[in-house]
DNA sequence: GGGCCACCCCTA
DNA sequence: AGGGGTGGCC
């Protein structure tokens, strides 16, 4: 079949199993990039297949645009006017920044395939979860970012961290929605700079915006940075000294890098191990925050949190080195799969998106509608051969009109499947928990925060 | 040196 | 009341 290539846009051949940017850019990596739903032409035969959204980040230099079909990516970048370049280079250098990005050099099925051979809870949940992988984020702007998640929502870090351009560094230009009839142009900003947000005042500003105790954090981390490295000449145009030494920390090992980063105010453990992850190469480090103490409790059998259900840090060890046993060398992009398959804004993923007809695009991805009650899991042991047991649930869990269903129905659906196939898992025997001691435990030195 | 508690703001 | 934690204090 032909690829209908959009306007002023390149090619890449890309299948979705390799990269899903409906599931990745919202999944809690990045905050930054905005998403366009496009209308889609009623009655062409090609309708199917044809993106249905626009995506779009900032950089530097140039907004980067996204749209996706089943086997094709496809992309194009937007300059401020006046600036004179080779259109042909330019695009060649958003390649290889897209390349770069999304890690497509890790063939990212053969990951899945893995996971599954070893693990039974991935090999259950996997064909719902297509695509899903880890970025290859600026450290700068992900430290930032996930120093404002704590105690905090997806939602509200996007709103924070979308707040946080627009005070703090200047517009690089205004686009138009893209299926825009309203002509409406939006500003696009970069991430600040490190001396952006060292400057003392920044730390009333942000709590005048909302940020909380995180607005002290921000202002305090920016300035140790740049007490440390320096300021550039000429700032706009590059990326300063302090960024360009957070840079250097991917080419240190897990523990040194960890250390450097629990120097920083609002950084602890797993702030750290999010940093480590998503921008400093560090594929294995497993971030442990309470959504994945529960998954490890619940579906892999961990022991859960002693009394007061705050997180020691001998637990979060635990926790995380037991599970890096049992994925490996890419743990943490494994547990990226099964932490954005338990995301409440995901519940419907998979099944059937509200926006996006069911399409012979996702062959195999039976839209499963095979649900239990939240009692019938407690204690009780789910056939194996086949899918949990069908239950009644409030809105009909046979209903096909997904649309009736609401947003909670659906996100409970999915969380009961969840449940339902880890217990499978667990009851079968299969997760092999001694996996886990045959891990070497990281350095003493390393486990300590601060 | 492990264990509490406040922190700031939003949603339930 | 508690959340996708952390820093400061016993």
């Amino acid at each position: 079949m032909a690829v209908r290539v959009p306007a002023g846009f390149q090619a890449l051949p890309l299948p979705i199993a390799q990269l899903s940017l409906a599931a990745v850019l919202k999944c809690g990596q990045s905050f930054r990039w905005s998403i366009f739903p496009l209308q889609i032409s009623g009655n062409t035969p090609l309708q199917h297949v044809d993106p249905t959204h626009e995506y779009r980040l900032c950089l530097r230099d140039r907004v980067v645009c996204l749209r996706q079909s089943p086997d094709t990516l496809f992309y194009r970048s937007l300059f401020p006017t006046g600036v004179l370049g080779d259109q042909e280079q330019r695009e060649a250098e958003t390649l290889a920044w897209i390349r770069d990005y999304f890690q497509l050099d890790i063939d990212l099925v053969n990951l899945y395939r893995q996971w599954s051979a070893t693990d039974p809870v991935f090999n259950r949940i996997q064909d719902r979860f297509e695509g899903i992988r880890m970025l290859r984020q600026d450290p700068f702007e992900n430290l930032i970012s996930f120093i404002c998640s704590s105690n905090n929502n997806i939602s509200r870090i996007t709103k924070m961290v979308g707040s946080l351009c627009r005070t703090y560094s200047p517009a690089l230009l205004h686009l138009a929605p893209p299926a825009g009839s309203d002509l409406v142009e939006e500003p696009y900003h970069p991430f600040p700079s490190p001396s952006s947000l060292a400057a003392p005042e920044v730390s009333a500003q942000l709590r005048a915006l909302g940020f909380g105790y995180r607005a002290d954090f921000i202002q305090k981390t920016a300035a140790m940075l740049v007490e440390a490295h320096g300021v550039n000449r000429s700032p706009k145009t590059s990326s300063e000294p302090s960024e360009e030494w957070l840079m250097t920390l991917r080419d240190k090992d897990t523990a040194a890098a960890r250390t450097e980063l629990l120097n920083f105010m609002g950084v602890g453990r797993k702030v750290a191990d999010c940093v480590l992850l998503m921008s400093l190469d560090k594929r294995e480090v497993i971030p442990v925050d309470t959504h994945v103490q529960q998954i490890a409790t619940k579906y892999y059998g961990f022991r859960g949190p002693t009394k007061t259900g705050t997180m020691s840090p001998k637990l979060y060890e635990e926790v995380s080195s037991k599970l890096t046993a049992v994925w490996g060398d890419y743990a943490g992009w494994a547990h990226s799969v099964l932490f954005t398959s338990d995301l409440k804004s995901f519940a419907s993923y998979g099944l059937a998106s509200p926006s996006t007809p069911s399409t012979p695009s996702t062959p195999g991805l039976t839209p499963d509608r095979h649900s239990a009650s939240s009692q019938d899991t407690a204690g009780i042991a789910t056939p194996r051969d086949s899918m949990p047991k069908s239950g009644k649930r409030k809105r009909g869990g046979s209903n096909r009109s997904l649309e009736t269903k609401t947003r909670e129905a659906e996100i409970e659906e999915t969380l009961v499947q969840l449940e339902a196939v880890v217990e499978d898992a667990i009851s079968e025997g299969t997760v092999d928990l001694s996996l886990a001691d045959r891990v070497k435990r990281r350095r003493r030195g390393t486990l300590s925060t601060r």
